[in-house]
DNA sequence: TTATATTTTGTAATCGATTGCACTAAAGTA
DNA sequence: TACTTTAGTGCAATCGATTACAAAATATAA
């Protein structure tokens, strides 16, 4: 009904008795144009409602003024505070933000990136799927001279930026949060290793144990997922060896949680016979009665750094390929589950 | 440097020494063409690696395949998860979910509807800031036919659809089953009134006390916030009163946390003394130590009804408006703040 | 075999904005 | 006065895909 007729740079020319060419050199603000006929034109756009057609525009311009973010899960609280970072910093500049889901599977991640290059988004932002090895698809986005920037979960290649935290940074504060609480077995909660940012805790993990003439034991490092039932269970693992541990830093706040609840049934008093530290800075995290300390990865600065960091290749030359990788400080909250100090 | 050139249908028609428009054709796999043809060029199209420039189609159609979300804070559990209902629920019928954030801010909200309008989204899906009142910028998308679907938060706009859950029903549940827990004296968080999901709410709460004869004291109904101090000072507040709650139902979880932080504090024994509920069922409520009794919105369900709604109202005849008020039921959960059985 | 119906394909316009090139008119120079 | 600049506009092509209409090719009927 109402059906508003849109209004073209045509209608604009018409009622002008002005050429379309002209109009949008007006609209554009640029070229040599005098500038009667420039204010003549943005008054009559303005009257007339004029909206630039913003497909048009893209398809001329083969810039859409989209960006793509690929995440495993979006209700995830780590992801989404990303992408609300990458969404600030983005929108004001005039991009709109896409969001996609791998759930956690190579097989989306490939497709997803596809139908992004497909609807020639501008960049793309991506959180890699833990399974993910090849990239093929991902060089696909750099061939296709797509801006591609990662966070948190990267992949080694070429040509591309990425922004993610000091997670060695991030286990060696931990861990030595725990040492000068007066801990000496300290056991590690660990991700699959074969991923990046577990690695690295780990490797953090170690350097402040040695850092520390702390010894660190094997059977102390227990390979976890990001369930309670996981880190329940390493607890009950670890308890059936003759020498127990007296601290705890899990790489998953879910894992850290499950001990402490497990440590609860088993009457281990926190902190003060077993300290525990997470990593996420999960919101539950501060809410518990015992609240747990944690590691926190600042993911909405994570995301605004990402944003900068897609910024900067956009507006520097096309040809040149920067490289950037940012890594940004880890934070330690100290909370009740690990503070003897109380 | 290895800048791929796009193939598009006239490289095609060229290779083949037929018309772009019989290319066309074949690819849309509808028109009278002939089968030797067809196969012909699908193949064609495939060993050069053809992709669809879906920006001139769009140009072309007016159909982007895109749609937008506007949430106040995209990294709140209940919105994302929205949103991943959303998503999962379009994804393979080809659309791309654009996210924007109104901060809880009117004219954030307008700005974000007149860009999405603007970039020719296919749909918006939004549930409004809380100041929202007026409503002339989401009655600009009727008046553009485009399909604008409310969820959780929604205004009354002729021709709109919208997906909420019953919360005058979430309310009576809850407060239903205080009752029955045995508690005689039920106070209530209310959030700001004049939002209608907190007025259900309240309406729920006030209805089962009458329905089971207890009688609802005025002052037991207190306005709070989403925040922990708010729940902590409505809780000084009653406990100020001779006669004391011996439960309270929230209609906020994060209240409702704040206010067991503060029984606590002053000795109170839950539940045996008082029962609380929450309402979001956000994630932290299950965790605690003393897990909480919270009503549960299922966000991913309200995102894929959602998409549903909207998908009938694209496949529909486009001339005629449905308005579809689609409610779910929310599902209590009862956990150990409330439950007396233990 | 010729006339007619039916497929299949091509031509060209269209969606709206942008931009290189050409042209006009006014200003500047000798 | 005659000639060169230069500012300001218009023309028309372009970005890629779609589609009404016309034309050609093929099939069917007489």
């Amino acid at each position: 009904m109402a059906e508003k007729e849109k209004v073209t740079i045509y209608d604009i020319s018409e009622k002008l008795g002005i050429s379309a060419a002209t109009v949008s050199r007006a609209l554009n603000n640029n070229s040599k144009i005098s500038l009667k006929t420039r204010e003549l034109v943005l008054k009559t756009a303005a009257e007339m409602n004029y909206k630039q057609n913003r497909l048009a525009q893209a398809l001329k311009s083969g810039k859409t003024n989209n960006v793509g973010v690929i995440v495993p899960y979006i209700n995830r609280n780590f992801f989404s505070s990303v992408i609300r970072g990458i969404e600030e910093e983005l929108s004001p500049h005039g991009y709109h933000v896409i969001i996609c889901q791998s759930h956690e599977d190579v097989q989306n991640e490939i497709k997803q990136v596809n139908t992004l290059l497909n609807t020639q988004v501008d960049g793309i932002f991506m959180s890699v799927a833990k399974t993910t090895q090849d990239t093929a698809h991902i060089q696909k986005a750099v061939a296709e001279n797509t801006p591609l920037v990662f966070f948190d979960r990267k992949k080694n290649v070429p040509g591309l930026s990425s922004v993610t935290i000091d997670d060695y940074r991030g286990g060696y504060l931990a861990t030595e949060h725990l040492i000068k609480q007066g801990c000496k077995r300290i056991a590690h909660f660990s991700g699959d290793l074969d991923v990046e940012i577990y690695k690295n805790r780990h490797a953090g993990y170690l350097a402040a144990m040695k850092d520390y003439k702390v010894k660190a034991i094997e059977k102390f490092s227990i390979q976890v997922n990001s369930k309670l039932e996981s880190g329940a269970s390493a607890v009950k693992n670890l308890w059936s060896y003759d020498e127990k541990p007296d601290a705890i830093f899990s790489a998953s706040d879910y894992a850290a949680l499950g001990a402490i609840q497990e440590l609860r049934k088993m009457k281990v008093k926190i902190p003060s016979e077993v300290c525990v530290v997470g990593f996420s800075n999960e919101p539950f995290t501060k809410y518990m009665e015992l609240p747990i300390t944690s590691v926190d990865q600042t993911p909405v600065e994570m995301g605004r750094n990402a944003a900068k960091v897609f910024l900067e290749q956009i507006e520097g030359s096309k040809t040149l390929t920067i490289e950037k990788k940012v890594v940004l400080a880890p934070e330690l909250y100290i909370r009740d589950s690990s503070n003897r100090k109380l």
